[in-house]
DNA sequence: TATGAATGAGCATTCATTCAT
DNA sequence: CATGAATGAATGCTCATTCAT
């Protein structure tokens, strides 16, 4: 495991190595789980410089969460053209969601495992990037339902709960993507898209699946 | 917290005591984090009886992750009808999911949060409970899409993704739901119902999404 | 240096050990340079039962000073017969004062040397205690000043002054006499007499030194 | 804190700022507690600068102690007029002491409080001039007892035991005079005049403090 | 059935000190 | 004259685990 022990880098750079190292680490263990013995090994140098460097444990993980969720909410944001219909919009931000998440799976891992798990100023962290996504795609839905000329367009609630969902079942597929040999960023969000776009798009029609009445032996709607 | 000290209790009865403030410890701090010490002063007992009954804090963790998952599928395989249609069992395995997530959140925390970020022995399980649930889903699809009479159905990879898409959404929509004051458990279920069905019903019915060719400036498929 | 390792003792008996320990610990070194380690070993035992007894360094620092200062307040307390005359009681007083810090030289190390020189929570524990025995001197003196009818007695700033100097003497002394062999308390008390009860009978029959002017060149009021 | 950052000084000017600073720092927190981080940034200079100058934090502290005592003895020594009578000169020197202790708290802060907790090589400083003082103080008082004809004067331990008094009762005030707003150098030397004088006078003239026999009941010698 | 006593191992953090530039 | 880079050693503290009772 352990680096090659490279002399005198210039601070800025044994600040980029450690971090790359940290979200590894982190991403594979956790937090609590993760020591700095390991980081420092990790980079080729011993643990004091690192807390030289990045202050704590605490500051070193914030470091990770920080770095990881701008790198993704940036590739996302980079992926998606303005000007395009809102379906395509969507298409290409879960493309480059996917393509970001396979390329750096224990950045995501530190996002999507490790940063929800720990105490408050960490999952605060990923709670904003999470809404900032959110409130992306929310917006795309939005424009999507007056592009179909239905104003004003689905209540509030409802699109939050769908944008959960849909901020739920993409991480999911990366997660799936990553772990199931064959599957490319491109089937992962062609999936996500076949699964969610036509119950979108239901929902803006105003015709939504319904649930049936309360009694459990009663006829679905549906059928 | 620290629990009234009770004596000389039978054996069974202690253990479930230690399990059920396991899982709300491990709920919380994640399994590295959390302390046999707090664990055994929530039960109002000390630490040697805890290593005594459950032998290690692995064990521990693994008997809550097994009996937390346990649960949570008997759980949604006793919310279902057989007989009904593929949609209504759906609709009814949903809703007793997210009754089960709001009723135990921090069963739920253990599953969802916790125990995937751990190292392989407990993602294991995981992986083992999320194959079950999913596989109960995938046959459902497969029942709603010969119901339609659509034989064979969509290819095994395709529906696989899906499930893994409404599992994660699932899960998102629970932690949502139990974030957001005044969203029930059957309304998460129709959220989610809304955001999938028609999308699964446009696959079962051969219409999917059509992701547009690579050429980013090209029109979509849908517009 | 490391004690006999004896193995299970009840655990009062041990703190009273390590309270011990820490006192020889702390009194030779001062508390950031002692750790915590020295004083498990002195005791024949390993640092985590230091800690999970005592709890913290900065609480073991705190309970020795408070248990020697609660020890020497009361020896002096103790060695002091309430019904005799002013001077004799100061004498008693003294006599108890230096027979305690020569008996137990670290614990008065802890107080004199040690307490003082860190953060305030530890300095305060030792003003007060010096409060204590300041303000029982003062009202010997002023017993005194009463018994020689000299009312109202001297001004309470005065005699806030003197007792200070006298409590300064004392510590000096007790060092002094620890230091010096074939010093007794006896004599370290009679020295400390002789050296203030004639200045301050003086100043109770308003019979003050007189400072001299502050030309430098000016006689002086005694010659 | 943090001074500028100033660059490119002579040696000379730097060494004195590093005791400066150092002086500060050590008579704050002690030298075990002290940093030499926080020395170099008071003087707004790199750590390694402060090791290349002094070699290292021992060698720092003992160069602050040893300015500072003779520092302090200097301004004592300055401070008296030989020719003038005993008594006056021990007002001088008093004086002169508290002056100086009243306009470098951190340096006497240093001499009384820190250089006397820490091991051998430090207290010895404190030892010596400590010495230098009483015995000055001594001669005063053996020149005194000749001035009023009492040859052969006091016995020498008496007068080392006084001496000894002295010193820590004017350290004391030093410390009570710096504490207590209001409290002038000239106030604080006339303090211990008063509480002195009369009793070394008393002892010159052969009409010491007698203690009582040792049975506690017995009346005492003044009363 | 349950606990008091004790420990071994690991970890974050600090700091004096060195060396190359 | 002065600093940036780096480390070795120490230290407070936590915690799972064991054992005798």
């Amino acid at each position: 495991m352990g680096a090659v022990r490279t002399r005198r880098m210039p601070r800025a750079v044994r600040e980029r190595q450690m971090l790359d190292a940290a979200v590894q680490i982190f991403g594979w263990r956790g937090c609590t789980a993760a020591s700095m013995d390991e980081t420092a090994e990790l980079v080729g140098v011993f643990k004091p410089l690192v807390h030289l460097y990045l202050n704590s444990k605490e500051a070193l993980f914030t470091a990770c969460i920080r770095r990881e969720a701008a790198a993704l909410t940036e590739a996302v944001r980079a992926g998606v053209h303005p000007g395009v219909p809102a379906d395509r919009q969507l298409w290409e931000a879960l493309r480059a969601f996917f393509r970001h998440t396979a390329r750096h799976p224990e950045g995501w891992a530190v996002l999507h495992l490790q940063a929800r798990t720990h105490g408050e100023p960490f999952a605060a962290e990923i709670v904003a990037m999470r809404a900032e996504i959110v409130e992306f795609v929310t917006r795309l839905i939005l424009v999507a339902a007056r592009e179909a000329h239905h104003d004003p367009g689905p209540p509030e609630r409802a699109v939050a709960g769908l944008a959960e969902a849909l901020a739920g079942a993409a991480g999911s597929l990366a997660d799936w993507a990553n772990a199931t040999p064959g599957v490319s960023a491109r089937q992962a969000a062609a999936t996500l898209m076949n699964f969610a776009w036509a119950g979108l798009g239901d929902l803006m029609e105003d015709r939504p699946w319904t649930p049936p009445a309360d009694d459990p032996t009663a006829p679905t709607a549906l059928t």
